[in-house]
DNA sequence: AGGTGTGAAATCGTTCACAGCC
DNA sequence: GGCTGTGAACGATTTCACACCT
């Protein structure tokens, strides 16, 4: 079954909400109130939860602990994903202390860095070793997934060596380029600076309608 | 003139690339060749550039320099906008010494806080304020736009004080939570997260298809 | 009454295909 | 021949509107 990517990202704010909704015993919630809640129209809300089968009642709404369950079932990965990080620099030691890799679907098993007070060391309880050893750490460590916070002149080199044992399945991005990938490897980027200058974008815009 | 996201979010990309060709002295690139290097299709680029106006010539490509200057001319801001950080956690120091925030069209002016540790200090030469002082610091320093990068437990709060009285415009959010705010505020999300969950999404999806 | 599920309509965004210019 | 600019076709996503259930 095919999931529009749109549809995807509001699942996952979806279970964000019921997590906490169920937390605070809320039995149930109306498609009304999750809209309100996550800024979503209602109707947007009911299409999406219709999608995987009637999981609401009428005239009542959804079960909280029901819908979450319902919600994580589709979103769960079949195994628990091994994470390399290339590049410790700021960005990447705040990431791995972020709530975001703390989950318990993946896991960050090794880093890469160049630098020598990196390689060689735990950083926050995960081995560095050099780029170098890349390729032949992923194959061993089973990696099948990086998260990318490199430069953005080291990105493309990093991605030919962590790509070229094919054992790499998908890369998360922060650094603001578009690398190339073999075919087979999914990609998603999280571009700090776009969303900053959008948001001046439509400021400025918004500032000479009201005039 | 109104402009659509992705379009804006694909100028942005064209500024960059742009300048880059441009260090490198390229004269002349087609609607082509920054598709491929931009991974989007040609007749996508074409159709963004000349929304604004005919700016290639036919049957030899675009001019760099000449649009470069165009496209930065539509993205540029009408001022130099004042940021003030809330939170300075890891990410949020990371992202001090990003480039994205690094531009000449804005400017982090103020960070807050509430760490003993921070307040009262200058952090990569930024001064820190307590968070109880923000809306006052926000009035005096001509704030307009606020990037959050707090726990989600203090978003909504931090949010609530920072648009107390009415200076700030947008908001660059890096909390893992819908914020409610005035209006007039323009709100954008980076969700770390929701980029790495739907990666693991697909990443599942493509397995189950391959089988 | 109140709220879900869902086809149909509307909106939004991308891609095609080709005329027109260099 | 090569490449842009653009209306028209297409595809994707959102919203509406209402039947149906409790």
């Amino acid at each position: 079954m095919k999931v529009a990517e749109p549809t995807v990202e509001r699942l996952i704010q979806y279970r964000r909400l019921l997590e906490r909704l169920a937390e605070e015993d809320l039995p149930v919630v109306s498609s009304r109130d999750i809209g309100d809640m996550l800024k979503f129209k209602a109707s947007q809300v009911r299409k999406d939860l219709s999608y995987f089968g009637e999981i609401g009642k009428r005239g009542v709404g959804y079960n909280v602990e029901k819908l979450l369950h319902h919600v994580s079932e589709i979103l769960e990965p079949t195994c628990k994903w091994r994470i390399g990080m290339i590049g410790i620099g700021r960005l990447g030691e705040a990431l791995l202390s972020h709530k975001a890799f703390l989950g318990d679907r993946y896991e960050i098993v090794a880093l890469f860095d160049v630098g020598e007070k990196k390689v060689g060391h735990e950083i926050m309880g995960r081995p560095c070793f050099h780029v170098d050893e890349m390729a032949e750490k992923i194959r061993e460590m089973d990696i099948e997934l990086v998260v990318l916070t490199v430069p953005k002149n080291a990105a493309q080199h990093c991605v030919d060596i962590a790509t070229s044992n094919g054992k790499i399945k998908g890369i998360l991005n922060f650094s603001p380029m578009a690398i190339a990938v073999p075919e087979d490897v999914m990609v998603y980027s999280v571009d700090i600076s776009i969303e900053l200058e959008k948001l001046l974008f439509y400021l400025k815009h918004k500032e000479k309608e009201s005039l």
